[in-house]
RNA sequence: GGGCAAGUGGCGGAAUUGGUAUACGCGCUGGUCUUAGAAACCAGUGCCGCAAGGCUUAAGAGUUCGAGUCUCUUCUUGCCCA
């Protein structure tokens, strides 16, 4: 058997995919923007690039052989922490690291055969990118979709620099380890809050994508429906502001709650108690599971506030850490029986616990009840379900005009602003009177410093020596430059518009373009993107949608698909050291042991691939040893792709043990003598590939990709199985090109040489399924059940009637074992699908 | 705690959407070849049973001529939010 040497035909049909530019088809063509979430560059691909962009792959080769003119582009989100933490180790520029990076993957996924144009590369560090970046940015900002506002961040004392919330582990920085402060800064915010709403309802239009990332956004943009109530001060003329979600529960408050910054607190101020208190206050993050898991402490102020509803009572004022100034009003009033946060507050400071909401389930003795059930101890509202008691008593509130029904939305703005230096200057200057100024576009792009310090703490754009100091160029005023960066998913908020025109010089996109190719009509990433980077970007196509309406369209996702992870199982050595899979031996299923000493091995199930657990396997390896159509082949094989997947070296091994059979396969059809007899079993043959073709192509509509690649196994025990049995060359020989062109997406170098050598001389066209001999298969399987039984499966012709079958069946002793004096009561007779008989 | 998925051989998983359950792959068993191993090839492989046959899609009930698929209850696991 002749092997093949995937190592030269993949070299060779490499240079083939990159000179003959797969998708430059008549504009006329109906398009397809085919799109893979775009790799950070962090060094090497890893195995969850090689499913995406396999995946990915498919699609696109599917697409065009069936005549679309694709899109399907590659581009790094070069921008990030990352390279500012290698560069420090490495004693290396970003830049330098980055480019590198993006060479060293570059080549890595070319040797993986993927039909990317390369001609459309973007970098988005490049300043040929962060450029029209800017210039969004400036439009935004013209637009009223910037704002710059104080709030709260994460910030870690030793780094000297603002953390995002997931770099707060345990209240501590990720790198330091320094218990993180909440500070107040002025940031940059994109005011995505709104377009709330707008990004709410149009998630009903996004039919194609996953049910589950539809609700993640919608719990993520959390709109609620609540009241603004107006409390009277006791002794005063004044009164506070509180919003809530639970209007029903007012007879039950026994407490308001303020942030530590409401106005009010700032009469507090002189007080040595309160400033501790806020104080330990500053110390608790700012992430909703940080405040629910921090212990509820407060701080007592001599206000009382006045009850709407209830006479004479008086309910106390105190300051509380789980309430946040950037929520509602900064004030809320607490219901200890009916919600957690209160109850463990009222618990601890001894104040009433008043149950509002009865069932049979609820138990306030030991915790909130915040489930449904009936009003009761509140008056008018006594006996009503709590959706009911919401509306009447939001009505009551509007009728004495001491508050109203507000929507009230979980999203918060996005805050931009980051303290770093490898991100996107931000085109800014602030002026000495303290006023701010965009950079006049024809100035762009403000670019980054080479020269910089990464080596001591703080922003390494602050520090700069000269970097900042500028002029204000239509005064010639002295002017600061912005010193922050834009957050890296900005960068990613827009890359798929700049794709369809990537060398535009003018405009961040070129409208024609973009409007001919976009939206992106399949989008392929992982699902830990399911809420921020889709929300964002969603949030930019509705922004550049309302500035320029010669954009038409406002979701840049038509179908979305989240791909799942690729696992491996964890080794650990005795003294609890993790293992590369390459330092251990398997001697079978229970003793795996170390290479070096032979000592045993401890194995840990599956987990999804990481460099920290040391079960990682590399791609490039893998390619050099199997082939890299083998790696697609098994990482498409073996789950389905919105499923994880278990890496396994036997499953790329007979991966590439199947190529090899097909190969030979190939080459026995190419060397048969036409002098071959014809056999009626060629129509059989044909019947077969047909079929084939149908279920392969609905398999890759539906991305069933490990059923496509079953339908492949079977083909070729059809195909081996028609040549052993001599059909005619020229059917072998037709049918065999056939099977091959549908293998193009699946082992695109193995696909086009075999085609080369079988005289196929066009790699651009999907068979036609020939439905009229799929029609001649008359032969099917129908089985005979005997009180819902299955007794007998007979051959028969199809579409035979029920009296044709009865006489056929009849002849069954099978069967007839079982009517033999027998009185069958009913037959249930279905068409070419089954034949029941209830017998007594 | 709330929401959403999902539970099919030793393992990953199929099932034309209510009509032959276990396709396809891995693993395993036996055989051929080989000094041996590897590779390759052939045969077998849900469970019980010598067999005839019976049982089987997390567990239990229901609808139906017929349920992996629909309905209800329970259990388990995963993900997201808290």
């Amino acid at each position: 058997m002749e092997r093949i040497n995937f190592q030269v035909i993949e070299k060779k049909w490499q240079k083939y995919f990159s000179s003959h530019l797969l998708y430059q088809k008549d504009i006329k063509a109906k398009k397809f923007y085919c799109l893979e979430m775009f790799p950070y560059p962090s060094g090497k691909i890893h195995m969850g690039h090689v499913r995406n962009y396999t995946i990915g792959d498919v699609i696109a080769r599917f697409k065009f052989l069936n005549g679309f003119n694709v899109l399907h582009p590659m581009g790094w989100d070069s921008f990030g922490l990352p390279a500012e933490n290698a560069a420090k180790l490495n004693n290396l520029n970003p830049k330098e690291w980055t480019k590198q990076n993006i060479s060293t993957m570059k080549k890595q996924l070319k040797s993986l055969g993927l039909s990317i144009d390369w001609n459309k590369e973007i970098s988005t560090c490049d300043k040929e990118y962060y450029k029209h970046q800017q210039e969004l940015f400036i439009d935004f900002y013209n637009n009223g979709y910037v704002s710059r506002k104080e709030t709260y961040v994460n910030w870690d004392p030793v780094e000297k620099t603002v953390l995002a919330n997931e770099q707060v582990i345990n209240g501590r920085g990720w790198r330091s380890n320094a218990v993180v402060e909440r500070k107040k800064l002025s940031q940059w915010f994109f005011n995505i809050t709104k377009l709330a709403d707008e990004l709410l309802t149009d998630l009903e239009k996004l039919d194609n994508w996953p049910e589950k990332v539809k609700l993640m956004q919608k719990n993520w943009i959390g709109k609620s429906f609540g009241c603004e109530i107006d409390f009277k001060i006791s002794n005063s003329s004044e009164t506070l502001k509180v919003f809530t979600t639970r209007p029903d529960t007012i007879f039950g408050a026994s407490f308001i709650a303020l942030s530590v910054d409401h106005q009010i607190c700032k009469d507090f101020e002189n007080d040595e108690k309160f400033k501790k208190f806020k104080e330990s206050c500053s110390k608790t993050g700012t992430t909703e599971e940080a405040l629910a898991n921090a212990e509820k402490i407060g701080y007592k102020t001599n206000l009382f506030v006045e009850h709407p509803f209830l006479k004479n009572k008086k309910i106390p004022v105190y300051c509380a850490n789980f309430v946040l100034m950037d929520y509602g009003t900064g004030a809320i009033f607490g219901c200890p029986a009916h919600d957690q946060r209160d109850y463990d507050f009222a618990t601890k400071y001894k104040l009433e616990i008043i149950e509002v909401i009865h069932n049979k389930k609820s138990n306030i003795a030991n915790e909130a009840y915040t489930g449904d059930g009936l009003l009761i101890n509140s008056d008018f509202l006594n006996n009503l379900k709590v959706e009911e008691a919401k509306l009447k008593i939001i009505k009551e509130i509007e009728k004495l005009k001491i508050g109203s029904k507000k929507i009230q939305f979980r999203l918060k703005d996005w805050g931009i602003s980051r303290q770093r230096y490898w991100g996107c200057p931000i085109p800014i200057i602030h002026l000495e009177d303290g006023s701010i100024k965009t950079i006049p576009k024809d100035e762009l792009p403000v670019t980054l410093p080479d020269n910089v310090d990464l080596n001591t703490p703080g922003n390494p754009l602050d520090k700069h020596p000269t970097w900042k100091f500028t002029k204000d160029n239509t005064t010639g005023k002295d002017a600061v430059r912005e010193t922050d960066t834009l957050d890296t998913f900005v960068d990613s908020s827009w890359y798929f518009l700049r794709f369809c025109s990537p060398s535009s010089k003018n405009d961040p996109f070129d409208k024609d373009k973009t409007n001919y190719w976009m939206p992106v009509d399949q989008y392929i990433g992982g699902v830990e993107h399911a809420i921020l980077h889709l929300l964002y970007s969603r949030f930019f196509m509705k922004c550049i949608n309302k500035i320029d309406n010669k954009i038409n369209y406002t979701e840049p996702f038509k179908n979305l698909f989240t791909q799942g992870m690729v696992c491996h199982e964890t080794y650990k050595d005795q003294s609890n050291n993790w293992l590369y899979p390459e330092e251990i031996s398997k001697l079978n299923d229970n003793d795996v042991i170390k290479k070096d000493d032979k000592s045993k091995v401890i194995v840990g199930p599956p987990e999804s691939m990481s460099k920290s657990k040391k079960n990682t396997i590399d791609p490039e390896i893998m390619i050099k040893k199997y082939g890299a159509d083998a790696v697609r082949w098994f990482i498409l094989s073996d789950s389905p792709p919105e499923k994880d997947v278990q890496w396994s070296d036997q499953g790329v091994n007979s991966a590439n043990k199947f190529l090899q059979k097909f190969w030979d396969l190939n080459n026995q059809i190419i060397n048969l003598k036409d002098t071959s007899s014809e056999k009626n079993i060629s129509t059989e043959l044909e019947i077969k590939v047909n079929i084939f073709i149908k279920k392969l192509t609905r398999s890759i509509e539906n991305f069933q990709f490990n059923v496509s690649i079953a339908l492949f196994y079977e083909i070729y025990r059809d195909l081996k199985k028609g040549f052993e049995n001599k059909v005619n060359k020229k059917i072998l020989h037709q049918c065999l090109s056939n099977v091959m062109k549908l293998l193009i997406p699946f082992a695109p170098h193995f696909a086009h040489e075999c085609l080369s050598t079988l005289g196929v001389k066009s790699f651009n066209k999907w068979p036609v399924i020939n439905e009229s001999l799929i029609k001649k298969d008359e032969k099917i399987k129908m089985p005979v059940q005997i009180n819902g039984k299955t007794r007998d499966i007979l051959d028969i012709k199809k579409d035979l009637s029920e009296d044709e079958l009865l006489e056929i069946i009849t002849k069954s002793d099978k069967i007839k074992k079982y009517t033999d004096n027998k009185k069958i009561l009913r037959t249930i007779f279905v068409k070419n699908k089954i034949v029941n008989y209830i017998i007594k």
